[in-house]
DNA sequence: GCCTCAGTTCAAAAAATAATGAATTATCTC
DNA sequence: GAGATAATTCATTATTTTTTGAACTGAGGC
């Protein structure tokens, strides 16, 4: 095995692994993973953004990997998560090749393109199957009652489609 | 091993196994489970509903177990949570023991069961710490602006507890 | 062009979640 | 109350999801 070149040597020295995480960081975390859990987002994530969430400057990927104490797969998963749903931003530094991350300005935007990446794919997914599906029932003679249910559930589907922009707006720049 | 009751084996026979599922019903569950999926719901407990709401009639314990060729502890627990989040009803037949079971008339309503039962928890769980993470902070002398960060983290779960009930208002008999 | 750094990928391991079914409990029926 | 029936419980097993880390890629800097 390769030892660690000289300028590699020089960073770990100057690092004297990370601070522990404090307590109000490990509790906002505790918030942010069980918030995360109920849309389904892993942990890792929630912890990531929590974080940056309680850090007054940006962070880089090492930092990250360091207080978290987290395998650099996880960090680099989790950061391209919360890049695509548009909750963080990144700040590169003038000197260095780094990106530093931060959470963007609102968190309510930040959940709003959550939201939109969970639901509105299904909803738009669905729409095909309803009419499918309630076509195959009217074919095969299924009762009126289950008919009418079933022409109910594809006309909410489209209404929520309609609705979904009006509530959750897109991003401007999209 | 006991060979089954004279009953029993009555029963048995009279059940030449049930029907496979009809392709809109399959469809149907495919739509439900994707949409349960986006909360947490597991895939068995989607598919019990799914066959509930396209049935004409209430349906027992044993159909649903036979028809989704599903365990029984599966059907048990599925019906658990069903009945738990007031997604189903059941109408006891006069002559018989047996549980029968349908959907609740409006799926509506049972959405906004769901979500209270996932989301008001999770909300009323966190006043306490964010509370507790504020004072944390403060007192440690993190820098204003995570302060301010938390303190409007803060008084958004406190909004969100206040608007929950307007939005989606807890069932009359609760 | 070569070397280092910064991060990504992805197959494999670990952890979390869901489903199963045998044992158990509760409930009717007579 | 005995004997069946109806359903629940829960330890075990199966499945799915998440995390890990070593190999890889690509972008600078010199």
């Amino acid at each position: 095995m390769k030892p660690p070149s000289e300028k590699t040597a020089a960073r770990r020295a100057s690092r004297p692994s990370f601070e522990p995480l404090q307590t109000h960081e490990i509790e906002l975390a505790d918030f942010f993973v069980r918030m995360a859990g109920i849309l389904g987002v892993p942990r890792s994530v929630a912890e990531i953004y929590s974080l940056l969430y309680a850090s007054s400057s940006p962070l880089d990927f090492d930092h990250i990997q360091g207080r978290l104490g987290m395998s650099k797969g996880s960090v680099s998963q989790g950061l391209k998560f919360l890049r695509d749903h548009e909750m963080i931003l990144s700040v590169k530094a003038k000197g260095s090749r780094r990106e530093r991350w931060q959470p963007t300005p609102s968190l309510a935007a930040s959940l709003v393109a959550l939201l939109r990446s969970q639901v509105l794919p299904a909803l738009e997914k669905a729409q095909p199957s309803l009419s499918q599906i309630l076509e195959d029932a009217q074919s095969k003679g299924v009762s009126p009652e289950v008919i009418e249910r079933l022409g109910r559930l594809k006309r909410w589907n489209t209404r929520a489609l309609e609705l979904f922009p009006l509530l959750l707006p897109p991003p401007a720049d999209a």
